[in-house]
RNA sequence: GGGCGAUUAGCUCAGCGGGAGAGCACUUCCUUGACGUGGAAGGGGUCAGUGGUUCGAUUCCACUAUCGCCCA
């Protein structure tokens, strides 16, 4: 027994990963300075939310910048990874209202804006912590020392610079349109934060009665009837409009009809827009309340009226219903309409209603004036650059996808009536004149109430955190960033904006690259979520499993398609770990040596291992994590400890220790940026003593390549198994004699097939079996005998199959003329292969019978 | 309504022009001195359907069906 009795068989995770991670720390491992002398790679974090917790997408998206950002550092760059996180205004702003609610049943009216947003500061500071913590669980080689807020005093300069310089460049502007409003956080949201659902509803006919006259209308009517699903925003109608080309109505346009309650006399008119199969054909416009009927308005000319407050209550242009909520306005000119006989038909109707992301509000389509940002002279630089190559977006389909998008991009609205936040750099003054400025330009000025969409400050992450619009060293260095990857939810509202706005700012994209990583779903294939209760809490499962299973186990899931997630699919990152771990007891134990310098079974380990390491490099530069872990994964078990290690028992040379401890040493520093925590522990057990990051990964060395010592090991494993599957089907045990094939190594092929090697196999009493292109000889007993003729008629019926599927394939004329000559040559090979065995095991079949 | 993607073993997923793969689950055997979170050997798929291109299609193209995501 060797030193391996003294290594728990377990790797234990809980008593190494907080040890090390404190211990890189203290060492300065994750510290990233501008260095001359070195190359730079950097990624900054897709900053979380900062009252926010780890999720499996943190999970994955954490351990793919983790792997990227150590490995560039054992390439010898100079690796970044910048963390932060951002404010979510709306987001934080909502739980401090609700805590304030909730312990001094106040509002934040009641506290006034100063000590609120103090309120906001104070619970974002303490809520960091949080997220900051589990990301150290993950293992997350972060630079802490550059730890970035969106709401730190330098980051407040870079969002007040950028705004004055896209306004001073007349890229923003003020202007009235409609939003998305929320009445309850009287502030207008982005199209994001609006969550639409089917409503059963109900569709209701409004009655407009002529002006000039009593049975007038078509049928002789007295009025015009209109559909609408919000009877209340009749208040604000301004026009009624049918399609020109209905012919219903053709003698209606132009004439004048009154809106009840608010006795406004309004004129019919034709647009396209109108769709003459909707409800009656004819529809009302309310500029000031619905997208599309601003738009009419704004092509007819006619002017919105606005019949709401910012709470959503109606305003004094609802004569009698003025002061009234929506809900009761709603009701409340139902019932009028009736009693005036105005009410048409009522219908269910089922339609989308939006509401607020934040507080479950039902979302006002309402005109307000706001900041937009003109984003088409600015969509155009960012095309170019997704155009013409100089990002890279794995998998590239999403970069045309982003494309498609800047192509039809809208102007932004990024204002927001909330208190938290960056408040807009424009200032009033006493004669009416607005300046955009950091400071107040002048006595009597007054600041813009508003603030910024969260998102404008986040468009500017890659440099803001590296201390734009100083002209620092960090940003001379590590700008532009390598790589940024993220999930695909955000790369309209966040990458698309980066890319504008480095390329405004900074005349440079911000990333070469963009990763685009799948979604972790729940174990039923739909999406995770907290009001599904269906989430799993990556923590839970770094407990049980370890850091590295799981880190190791979502990079071997996560390809370019989501994919469905469970506990149990940790098992297999575990599982790895472990034989890992035993690999190095085994290792340790070093009892095995041989003679007479590298074996061919030396030469091939080395071989395998080496082209592992440029394929898998290969793979991790193009962000094909899947395929390569499979690809280490199979190596470091399927080879290395199946067949290798086994090799090393029972048939080692003098260098097989030596090789065992180097290809060991490789994978673990090949798997090193995966899983830092057990390999470290691993590498030091087997008595490394500089850390794995500092040292180099493995790299291709096309000397070490022998296809000779590949292809012999080929062949031996093909005997080795043909014998142990005739064992397992004849039910032998013991050691067989036998003879081997040509070309394979026969002490390896002795050992591990349990086979007495003799020059004779005695004619009547042996078994012919097929391994690979070859066949092995034992000798049997007259007991084991009995079972050959039904195994061997096994065998000619499946070799029959091959040969009559080749011969096919090779008498069809076409082929042999048409296919690249190699694969007619393979399949000649292959016939000739063939028909050698059939005839080899039909001779048997006769000496038996 | 428009766009994108998926449909491969019981489950979760790779592969994507030349004889179907992995992990888990399942069957049989194995307490051999790295590992039972293991080893050896197996069983199990007309690669959603229909057409087309091709000497050859799970792989490319079209359509259909089902599911998912994004946009309106």
């Amino acid at each position: 027994m060797g030193r391996a009795s003294e290594i728990p068989k377990i790797y234990d995770p809980h008593s190494v990963e907080g040890r090390l991670y404190e211990e890189w720390e203290k060492a300065g491992l994750f510290d990233a300075d501008p260095n001359p002398d070195k190359e730079p790679y950097s990624i900054v974090i897709p900053p979380p939310n900062v009252t926010g917790a780890l999720h499996m997408g943190h999970a994955l998206n954490g351990t793919i910048q983790d792997t990227l950002v150590r490995r560039a550092r054992m390439k010898g760059y100079e690796a970044l990874w910048l963390p932060g996180m951002d404010h979510a205004s709306i987001a934080l702003q909502n739980v401090v209202e609700r805590k304030l609610m909730r312990e001094d049943g106040k509002t934040k009216w009641d506290v006034g804006r100063e000590r609120f947003v103090e309120m906001c500061r104070e619970f974002g500071e303490e809520s960091r912590s949080t997220m900051l913590a589990q990301l150290r669980r993950l293992g997350a080689s972060l630079d802490w020392r550059r730890l970035r807020y969106t709401m730190d005093e330098g980051y407040i300069d870079a969002v007040l610079e950028a705004f004055i310089r896209l306004y001073n460049d007349g890229l923003i502007y003020k202007g009235s349109r409609i939003t998305n409003w929320c009445p309850r956080d009287r502030s207008a949201i982005s199209d994001l934060e609006v969550n639409y659902e089917e409503t059963n509803g109900k569709l209701y006919g409004i009655r407009y009665p002529f002006t000039d006259g009593k049975g007038s209308g078509p049928d002789g009517r007295d009025f015009a009837e209109v559909f609408s699903t919000r009877p209340e925003t009749m208040l604000g109608d301004v026009a009624l409009v049918v399609n020109p080309d209905d012919e219903r109505y053709t003698e209606l346009v132009g004439r004048r009809v009154l809106v009840p309650f608010v006795e406004r006399e309004i004129e019919v008119c034709a647009d396209d827009y109108v769709d003459p199969d909707f409800g009656t054909g004819v529809l009302k416009v309310t500029p000031a309340h619905d997208p599309n009927d601003f738009e009419i308005g704004e092509r007819k000319g006619f002017a919105p009226v606005n019949v709401m407050n910012p709470d959503g209550t109606i305003n004094e242009n609802g004569a009698i219903f003025a002061g009234m909520s929506r809900e009761d306005a709603r009701k409340a000119v139902v019932a009028a309409l009736d009693e005036e006989g105005l009410l048409g038909e009522v219908k269910d109707y089922t339609f989308r209603v939006g509401t607020c992301d934040r507080c479950g509000t039902v979302i006002e389509p309402w005109l307000s004036e706001q900041w937009w940002v003109s984003m088409k002279p600015l969509a155009e630089s960012a095309i170019e650059a997704l155009k013409n190559g100089e990002i890279t977006v794995y998998p590239d389909s999403w970069r045309r996808e982003t494309i498609r998008w800047l192509e039809n991009i809208h102007d932004w609205n990024v204002s927001r009536q909330l208190w938290w936040g960056h408040r807009i750099p424009v200032w009033y003054g006493p004669d009416g004149e607005m300046v955009a400025s950091k400071e107040s330009p002048g006595e009597g000025f007054e600041q813009d109430t508003d603030i910024l969409d969260t998102w404008f400050s986040s468009g500017l992450w890659p440099f803001a955190t590296l201390g734009w619009p100083e002209e620092s060293e960090d940003l001379e260095y590590f700008y532009p960033t390598s790589l940024l990857s993220t999930a695909r939810e955000i790369m309209y509202l966040w990458v698309a904006r980066m890319i504008m706005n480095g390329v405004k700012f900074r005349g440079e994209v911000p990333f070469e690259k963009i990763n685009v990583h799948s979604i972790v779903l729940a174990e039923d294939g739909t999406k995770m979520s907290k009001s599904k209760g269906n989430t799993i809490n990556p923590l839970d499962l770094l407990d049980e499993y370890g850091t590295d299973a799981v880190r190791f186990g979502l990079l071997y899931q996560s390809s370019t398609q989501d994919f469905a997630y469970s506990y149990e699919r940790a098992s297999m990152g575990r599982a790895f770990v472990t034989k890992l771990w035993n690999a190095m007891r085994f290792i340790t134990s070093g009892n095995f040596e041989g003679e007479g310098g590298m074996s061919v079974s030396d030469r091939w380990i080395v071989s395998g291992f080496n082209r592992l390491a440029r394929d898998y490099d290969t793979l991790l530069e193009e962000c094909e994590f899947s395929e390569a872990m499979r690809r280490v994964y199979d190596f470091a078990w399927h080879e290395f400890a199946d067949w290798y290690i086994e090799i090393s028992k029972t048939a080692p040379s003098s260098e097989t220790p030596g090789i065992l401890r180097e290809v060991f040493l490789g994978i673990v520093k090949l798997l090193h940026p995966v899983m830092p925590f057990a390999t470290e522990e691993m590498a030091r057990t087997l008595g490394e003593e500089e850390y794995l990051v500092r040292q180099s990964l493995p790299s291709y060395e096309p000397s070490l390549e022998d296809a000779d010592a590949e292809r012999v090991l080929a062949r031996t494993k093909d005997a080795v198994s043909a014998v142990r599957a005739f064992r397992a089907e004849s039910k032998v045990d013991g050691e067989l004699d036998g003879r081997a094939p040509e070309g394979v190594d026969l002490s390896v092929f002795a050992t591990l097939a349990g086979v007495r090697i003799v020059d004779e196999v005695d004619d009547s009493r042996r078994a012919t079996l097929p391994a690979g292109d070859a066949v092995v000889e034992v000798a049997l007993t007259e007991e084991m005998r009995r079972g050959e003729i039904s195994r061997l008629e096994k065998e000619v019926a499946r070799i029959e199959g091959e040969v009559v599927r080749a011969e096919k394939k090779l008498a069809n004329e076409k082929f042999v003329e048409r296919a690249p000559e190699e694969v007619v040559a393979a399949e000649r090979g292959k016939l000739e292969t063939n028909a050698t065995m059939l005839a080899t095991l039909r001779g048997r079949l006769e000496e038996y019978k």
